[in-house]
DNA sequence: CTTGACCTTATACCCCAGTATAAGCTGTAG
DNA sequence: CTACAGCTTATACTGGGGTATAAGGTCAAG
């Protein structure tokens, strides 16, 4: 039995983030001594070595949450990881075909900016800021942070 | 001259967002009626305009404020408005490379689900979520939020 | 008995780009 | 005069994943 430090020094993670976890429910309130001290045991070590592997394959705390709740039913299938898997990649596909399109609209400004300033018009308003040439960029809406969140 | 309700309406802006972007200083506080309604003249919408231009290109509201504030000075050269480019589009590389990253990690793991549930294990303990196959992933770092940010 | 490390809780704050709401003023048409 | 649209301000809230701080309790060593 582990207490809270010595936890969050074995997973790397802020005591106050194991409180956290506990307080959203991620992981269940774990044994306390008489004094109220937190007593981690195996299970709970092994829940959050899921939750930190997990998170590290990019899904979110909620996503973790409902395939830990799934697998509390013992109904955690491939099927069910699978679905869930698959939409996160098609999220990602999806970020960076946005991100792409963003890049291919940037880089033709940049070497615009490069002639700009390779013909020395130092001190002159750079041609990219001006409005005809801004006026042809925004015709494809801009990213929200939606779009390029994972 | 136009009034709040009119400015956004034409840019699809919430008037919210004008009272917001004059709070943070990123456009000066208009003109005003005797009655304190604000009146947006030509110079403020040209600067509202570049405003969402350069939303639309991606860039943070504080990118803009500092584009904002060079081109006031008169000092907006091709060679300033580059550096910040360039620095979006590896910032933009970076987290393409990341999210690909993350993609090569998930897409086997996909495969191992589907073919977990090609031979009918329904109601198993999925594979991909035993220990031993966790343990591989988590060979590189998680994607912090700030990685994948845009 | 005191010091210091460790633990507890509650609360507030961080980023970012706004949005929502409330309470109240103004301007105009009927 | 009264509706009603439109404007003003201040304040709080959103989401995601935590971190920081304060005020206090506990435990072991010296």
């Amino acid at each position: 039995m582990f207490q809270v430090g010595e936890v969050s020094r074995q997973l790397g993670l802020n005591p106050q983030t194991l409180y956290f976890y506990e307080r959203i429910g991620l992981i269940p309130s774990p044994q306390r001594t008489a004094a109220g001290y937190r007593l981690y045991g195996q299970a709970d070590l092994e829940r959050l070595a899921f939750i930190t592997h997990a998170k590290a394959l990019g899904l979110s705390l909620d996503d973790i949450k409902e395939l830990l709740m799934l697998q509390a039913g013992q109904q955690l299938s491939c099927r069910d990881v699978h679905d869930r898997l698959l939409k996160k990649v098609q999220h990602i596909d999806d970020t960076i075909a946005k991100l792409q399109t963003l890049r291919e609209k940037l880089v033709p400004l940049l070497e615009q900016c490069q002639q700009g300033f390779e013909k020395d018009q130092t001190g002159e308003q750079c041609i990219v800021f001006q409005p005809h040439t801004l006026a042809t960029l925004a015709t494809t809406s801009p990213p929200t942070a939606e779009d390029v969140s994972c």
